[in-house]
DNA sequence: GCACGCAACCTTGCATGCAAGACGTAGGCT
DNA sequence: AGCCTACGTCTTGCATGCAAGGTTGCGTGC
């Protein structure tokens, strides 16, 4: 284990233990103590008490004084929850990136780019890789908008769909086509500055997201 | 002194600090060490460290390895932000209180009764406790829908728009009616089960919110 | 006067030690 | 048998100590 700590310890427990959280090696409901993670990583329990509250302040983690720590299951609504201030954050940003004039080619140009990936990955059938250009579709989108609040709040819901993910597998091959049309024509609201439009096929396309979940 | 630990060391520490940041008393850019806020609250370093470490993650506080914390500047857009984020969320809060029928009497009963309320401050003049009850009403509409995530990012949002406030005094008192008068309609909006007015409507009174700003 | 380097000071990151709260259990008492 | 208490163990909360990285300022050489 040459295992520099070329980044800080608190910082890899964190990602460490999140990481098992969202890949569901945790599962919701499971009482760990900071010692345990301790024996994992071999550090002392000053990091892991960090990451710990850093994880209960996300709500993956819920701590509890003297007693350890439970893993929070999903509730039953989670995926609803999640989508829905998906939508709105990134219909917020859908109308922000149409009011800036300045800085909308820009995004498109991204955005097209992106579209491209996705279509070579949906060709492929490379479904791990066509989820990540989707993940960063919709990401490029939100931080167009220039809004870091918006940024900082999206990516905690990634974590969330990427726990839901590997909870409630999703996405069969035969949407990736169905998923692919609907950021086009995403990009095409985005070119035409319909923000409204944007937003209700957003909906839709969240919608169809549900159902798979 | 005979304050007890009634509650943990690091979350006095967390609301203290947190405190003199939304108050101004550390104005941002402002340079602080953990042993100053010890020195303020006669802890030790653990518990300032925690409390640092969540400031950090909320945006108010930059940690920079050994060199010590500064105080994030509000963004010149900041206000922006706060307000387009507080939109997003609470109008797709309000579409879900009107799509509920279990729900939302109740949130209505709620809501009327705390117009009642902010009518008291509005014709006592008492801008301060209008101000409260002014976000309570909004705080209400956004946990009636039920979606926690909503309700952990619209507090988020309430540190922050205090902060702002605090900075950019704001509100008028001959505003209070204004104010007050779209709260009516806003509940009104909820009656009818029209969510997109209502998302219309709280355009317009974030603006004006704006307006102030 | 100016640039460079070194040293003292300041900061945090983490390990460790100790104390106190929360449970589970065994033992004694009724 | 049933209940209640006391203890042992597990947990975290916090104080403290040490080490390492960063910054500043002074002294030296040019």
């Amino acid at each position: 284990m040459s295992d520099k700590p070329t980044t800080h310890a608190a910082e890899r427990v964190y990602r460490y233990t999140k990481d098992l959280i969202i890949r569901g090696a945790l599962p919701g409901g499971r009482l760990i103590s900071e010692g345990s993670i301790c024996d994992d990583l071999g550090v002392s329990r000053t990091p892991v008490h960090e990451a710990f509250l850093r994880l209960d302040t996300e709500r993956l983690l819920a701590l509890s004084s003297r007693k350890g720590a439970v893993v929070l299951p999903m509730a039953p609504q989670e995926a609803r929850d999640v989508l829905e201030m998906r939508e709105a954050i990134e219909g917020a940003a859908a109308q922000r990136v149409v009011d800036e004039e300045r800085t909308a080619p820009a995004t498109l140009d991204r955005l097209r780019s992106n579209l491209a990936v996705q279509a070579g990955h949906a060709a492929a059938g490379d479904l791990e890789a066509f989820v990540e250009a989707d993940e960063e579709f919709h990401r490029t989108v939100v931080e167009a908008s220039g809004n870091e609040i918006a940024g900082h709040f999206y990516a905690l819901l990634r974590d969330r769909q990427q726990r839901l993910r590997h909870h409630l597998l999703a996405i069969r091959p035969d949407e990736l086509p169905v998923i692919l049309t609907d950021h086009r024509d995403l990009v095409g609201c985005l070119e035409r500055r319909d923000a409204d439009a944007y937003r209700d096929l957003l909906r839709a396309h969240v919608a169809r997201n549900r159902g798979a979940l």
